[in-house]
DNA sequence: CATGTTTTGTTGCACTTGCAATGAAGTCAA
DNA sequence: TTGACTTCATTGCAAGTGCAACAAAACATG
């Protein structure tokens, strides 16, 4: 009888396991997207989906981040202070209920994303045109993986 | 002229954004996978990332896992001296070329491999069947997300 | 050979991250 | 009202991260 050895693992092929292949792809999309508004706007990601969410939304609290973007609220917290910081954004205290923040884009914040936006809708484009017909399919995919 | 307002944002939908939903999935197959072996082996992302590709691959650099697996090789670096460290792979000098360090699965690796290599099996059976008939046209389009 | 260039892996540093602990504010029931 | 409990946002801490700088080895070209 022979030790554990090579021979005894069992086959598995990383390059075409699904969850390994969709994280190559959501990173290589990231970094795309990431390299034109990090290098020209000096906006890091976390940061850029809160000011993506309150563009869409208007006012929200760190809350609404979390549960809607699915970022930690830490991470929305800290996202927000820099923000704030950077002048893109203001934080005010809900007084209706004054455990709420209310994140805001600022003046500067909202020019900046009338800049973003096109930006990121070229990208939309940009990957239809490269999904071609399989574009359905796999947003049907990713409908699946996302439910529940 | 009225100044920049809200109004006059581009209409955006997040949650219809590609590259967000893509990230979404990626994250929580990664969570959900890797919930079962940090608790049950602790090891982390990357640290399973190396391993499997030595249990793929055999002897590997950690050249041929930055670029096969698109890591940094600073994190390729200290995942692999963590594994090390809790006497999962061993790391010794390639005589052939000095500068590169081969990473080989200890026994203790290989014993942990064949544990979890079935359990990243069953759980690509699981999105398989998630998947259901977007299957096809899912994968498809990852593999144009790929390409080049 | 000698010397400049490239490749490989590690490390220093500043920053980010996740998680747990905290404090402030709200809610509810006695 | 009081006191126990919940919710919200921030923060401390240890660990992880990316990037640039680095040293050692290999390579190239005179």
């Amino acid at each position: 009888m022979t030790k554990t050895d090579a021979a005894s693992l069992p086959e598995f092929d990383l390059y075409s396991f699904t969850p390994y292949r969709l994280a190559m792809a959501a990173q290589k999309l990231s970094e795309m997207l990431a390299k034109h508004y990090r290098s020209q706007f000096g906006i890091s990601i976390p940061e850029w989906r809160v000011l993506v969410h309150l563009a869409h939304s208007g006012d929200v609290s760190v809350r609404d981040i979390e549960a809607r973007v699915g970022m930690e609220k830490s991470k929305v917290s800290r996202a927000a202070s820099r923000l704030e910081t950077s002048g893109l954004i203001v934080k005010t205290v809900n007084d209706d209920d004054r455990r709420l923040i209310r994140l805001t884009l600022s003046d500067k914040g909202r020019t900046l994303m009338s800049e973003l936006l096109p930006l990121a809708d070229a990208f939309q484009t940009e990957i239809t045109a490269k999904l071609g017909d399989t574009l359905d399919g796999f947003e049907a995919g990713l409908d699946k993986l996302l439910e529940d």
